[in-house]
DNA sequence: AAACCGGGGTC
DNA sequence: GACCCAGGTTT
């Protein structure tokens, strides 16, 4: 791909997201840098649509991060609700308490010091560096990775590992920061991940209006199907320990504490073992998503959110 | 590099 | 019913 043909890529992309770009409110003016930290944390696995009233009901109830490490834990994950991999809300809160303990309240502005912080890895540092901050940070997510693949990769898909390939390709896509300071960097980083998330989707893309496509590699081969290898193998549900555990904090979120017991045989999953229920009642305590009063096992134990036994 | 971790919408 | 989703942590 030679550099004018990757500028014309940035200019098309640039430009269709300055009209099509979804009018998110972690994207508005006026939002802060906390709030971009949670939308980016809420958004690790769970699409925008679901994210949106969680969001919204956060922000109102805990606007800066002291307020949220001031927070009663079993109210966090009463109000991450079924978002989905609730460990996400405790590490929230956990960088909520690392900001206001070890930054002065304030969110760090570079990704090196979001990168320390509980919960945030190498996508979310980048993309709150990027679009709370205005860092010209290299921002790579599942879309992003998707639409390199096709464009300038001639891929289907992009495989199921982020690899040094990818992340290298990412890097010599970035445009220059030395005239602008970052800000065309910026906008090509959510331009290029709002592109995956509306055209160049996983399953149906809608190259028929995509700014792109004339200028596509996997186009221009002729939109060949994904093959074994760039498949990505889809993670069973039912039956698995994430599905018992999931259970058993919806059990919590409507009632805490309670008899473990009660918890244990009330579950609406007739293929859950005994074993299996026990093992993921101890591994939720484990992890700090439940607390037990009494010992385990016995007519007495009781199970808890953190903070209500 | 691979396993683990939720849950719901879509095709 | 298979597939997908603004990933991170642990081993």
């Amino acid at each position: 791909m030679t550099k004018a043909m990757t500028d014309a890529v940035h200019q098309r992309v640039i430009d269709w997201f300055s009209e099509a770009a979804r009018d998110l409110p972690w994207r508005r003016p006026e939002c802060t840098p906390w709030g971009v930290l949670v939308s980016e944390i809420m958004l690790q696995q769970t699409p925008v649509v679901r994210v949106l009233p969680r969001w919204e009901l956060w922000m109102q109830r805990w606007p800066t991060p002291a307020d949220c490490a001031a927070a009663d834990p079993a109210e966090i994950l009463t109000v991450w609700d079924r978002l989905g991999y609730p460990r996400r809300a405790l590490r929230l809160q956990s960088a909520a308490a690392a900001i206001t303990s070890q930054h002065g309240g304030e969110v760090p502005q570079n990704a090196e010091e979001l990168r320390a912080l509980p919960g945030i890895g190498e996508y979310t540092a980048a993309a709150v560096a990027c679009f709370a901050f205005g860092a010209p940070e290299v921002v790579v997510d599942t879309n992003i990775r998707r639409v390199h693949a096709r464009v300038f990769s001639g891929a289907a898909l992009p495989g199921p590992t982020y690899t040094a390939a990818q992340r290298r390709l990412a890097h010599e896509l970035m445009p220059a920061t030395h005239d602008d300071g970052g800000v065309r960097a910026c906008a090509w980083n959510a331009a290029t991940m709002e592109l995956g998330a509306l055209i160049c989707t996983a399953r149906s893309p809608q190259c028929a209006i995509c700014p792109v496509a004339d200028l596509c590699a996997w186009r221009a081969a002729g939109s060949p199907p994904p093959t074994d290898s760039q498949r990505t193998r889809g993670q069973a549900w039912q039956g698995t320990d994430r599905q018992v555990r999931g259970a058993i904090m919806a059990v919590l979120r409507q009632r805490s504490p309670v008899a473990a017991a009660a918890v244990l045989e009330g579950l609406d999953l007739p293929e859950a073992s005994a074993d299996q229920r026990r093992r993921c009642l101890d591994s939720l305590v484990a992890d700090g998503l439940a607390v037990r009063a009494g010992e385990p096992g016995s007519a007495v134990e009781q199970i808890g959110l953190p903070g209500t036994v």
